[in-house]
DNA sequence: CCTTTACATTGACATTTGTCGATAAGTATG
DNA sequence: CATACTTATCGACAAATGTCAATGTAAAGG
């Protein structure tokens, strides 16, 4: 997902959702949110996802290594991450720098408000 | 994972974790965190978190209607949810009656704190 | 007991997922 | 252009996942 595409989201999606315990979530508010979810759970990804969140801006050549994951599976993870919107990759010459999206993370966390 | 199992969860999996943007997560964390993010990530058992949430207390006999799915599929998915401590169900009489861990989700929440 | 009710388990199946080697595509530099 | 470098895509494969019909198990009521 580009950033473009992530700022065409409506807000059914954006402003989605309120806790768990408000109201029975519907299964499109589900369907999306649990994409999210899918996502961050694999824990490659998760520490991808930390990586880039604790160092501001990261490029892939900084990942493979401390992951001990292979370039075609750290590109594989990096792209399910960016096509639900929980970062963004810009190329900057060779390198693609990769920032996490705080609003989408946000998405996620509103739902598990107590 | 039983009640009493959950208890017996050690701090490093109860108190974790700090906002992934504070530091590299490390495996033992991620695999574990991950657990909890991959229950979530389906649609048919994040409406299923909700319907119990919304409810306080649910039994598996009010589920299966609203999520149009079977009863050995429901019975999969509350197994998955309380395998990751996300949910506890008691019996009573004929029913199992069913509610959410919030300091479990919280372990899941805390991590997507800005 | 026997039946009914509520849930769990098993077995089977198609689909999805994580992984990597090989290869392609894009970009800087000589 | 030719080369080196960085990332993306493809193809393949084993493993995991979601689903349901059939069957098992446990509890309540006759």
């Amino acid at each position: 997902m580009s950033k473009r595409a992530l700022e065409m989201l409506d807000d059914s999606v954006v402003a989605c959702c309120s806790p768990l315990s408000n109201e029975v979530l519907s299964e499109v508010e589900a369907r999306d949110v649990a994409r999210i979810f899918a996502a961050l759970g694999d824990p490659v990804r998760l520490r991808l996802l930390s990586m880039i969140a604790s160092s501001d801006e990261a490029c892939s050549c900084h990942l493979e290594e401390p992951l001990g994951k292979s370039q075609p599976t750290v590109s594989h993870h990096t792209r399910i991450l960016a096509e639900v919107g929980l970062i963004v990759g810009e190329r900057r010459g060779r390198w693609t720098w990769w920032r996490v999206v705080p609003e989408r993370l946000q998405v996620a966390a509103r739902l598990l408000r107590p």
